[in-house]
DNA sequence: GTCTATAAATGGATAGAC
DNA sequence: GTCTATCCATTTATAGAC
């Protein structure tokens, strides 16, 4: 039962700070939900901090797997669409993280590179695709304004659920696809007039679903 | 002297929130700062969140002056660039509130709502000066995109220094300086061509300085 | 207004029995 | 592996003297 109460701790740990906040939920919070003793809880980690870290840990292998993308060809607009899906449901599984991102990250120097290393990693991704684009022929960016996009899009990805959460939206599935509508609006000016109309018709689709 | 310690409990608390983020800084710790007493403290002000609250109507105050746009006449670069200026640096000012802007939100309804109205107003304002820009020809959107960059606006000046720390970046003025031009930059695409080249003038001339 | 002293509560963490 | 009991440190907050 060993691996199965660690994990149920990971589990639980994680369903708390993203319901709650991670500022707020305590170790006794957690054993607590699991109706297991501090003590228990003490034995599979050393403490809060141990805790994070392993969630950490599935989180960076989430964002990476969303991160990938299609190999030896351009991605069209559909592939780009599920990117960011992937990517804003990774964000959105782990959101206690970018909730509190700058405090929990100001804890822990392993943390902090980690992190940083994921920001270059979707900063060089994202660059990329936006290239691709561009020397396909499909859009239209200087190369200051192909940086500035690609900036752009990973602090939306970033921040989304915070900007949401702030203005009081509740629904997680409406504020996925709301960020992922604002991310498609900041490359639709770039794009060539009939890509530009193939995503304004994606969009329609998408929003009526 | 009532007032006068009430003022640099507000000022040290200032101080010391934006130094080391909110969450890390207790009463203590503020009292310590001022070397006087934390009865005294408590003298006062009721608690931590009062002295929190007495700050935020110094911030709103300020970023309130910081939305006004000039009146009676469309907005031009330059004017655009002040405005970003005021704005980025009263969120500078009050970073500490940015930094862990969900969890202080989370904390108090009034907060919340007064978080809210401002979001709101500064929505306003942008699209206000978006829709004018279009109507004088000198900026070309559809509804849709001037309602994204509004928004993507909005969310660059809300999390631009979280964007900025994460990434670790120390200097402040650099981090306000980077933050105006990504704004910029995401407007560019959307100016005809003679607003377009004087905007990348006015960015290069700043960035020289 | 300001201080000292201290209460009250919380949260993190450990020792030792089972 | 798990529990009970408990300790320690921190933080908030108040009472009462000056």
């Amino acid at each position: 039962m060993a691996r199965n109460t660690r994990q149920r701790i990971l589990d639980a740990s994680l369903a708390l700070f993203n319901a709650q906040g991670e500022p707020n939920v305590t170790t006794n919070h957690i054993a607590d939900e699991l109706e297991i003793s501090p003590g228990n809880l003490y034995y599979h980690f050393r403490n809060k901090e141990d805790i994070i870290e392993h969630l950490f840990v599935g989180y960076e292998e989430r964002i990476d797997a969303a991160m990938q993308m299609p190999e030896g060809r351009l991605p069209n607009l559909e592939d780009i669409w599920l990117q960011l899906h992937l990517a804003f449901e990774c964000v959105s599984d782990y959101r206690f993280l970018y909730r509190d991102l700058v405090d929990i990250l100001s804890r822990s120097r392993k943390l902090r590179l980690h992190f940083a290393r994921i920001l270059k990693r979707g900063r060089e991704g994202i660059t990329d695709v936006i290239r691709g684009l561009v020397q396909a022929g499909v859009m239209r960016a200087s190369a200051a304004e192909a940086e500035a996009t690609a900036t752009n899009i990973l602090l939306t990805i970033t921040f989304w659920l915070n900007y949401a959460a702030v203005r009081g939206d509740r629904d997680e599935n409406r504020m996925i696809r709301q960020g992922i509508q604002q991310v498609m609006m900041l490359i639709a000016p770039l794009l060539r007039d009939a890509e530009r109309l193939h995503l304004h018709h994606l969009s329609e689709a998408y929003e009526a679903q």
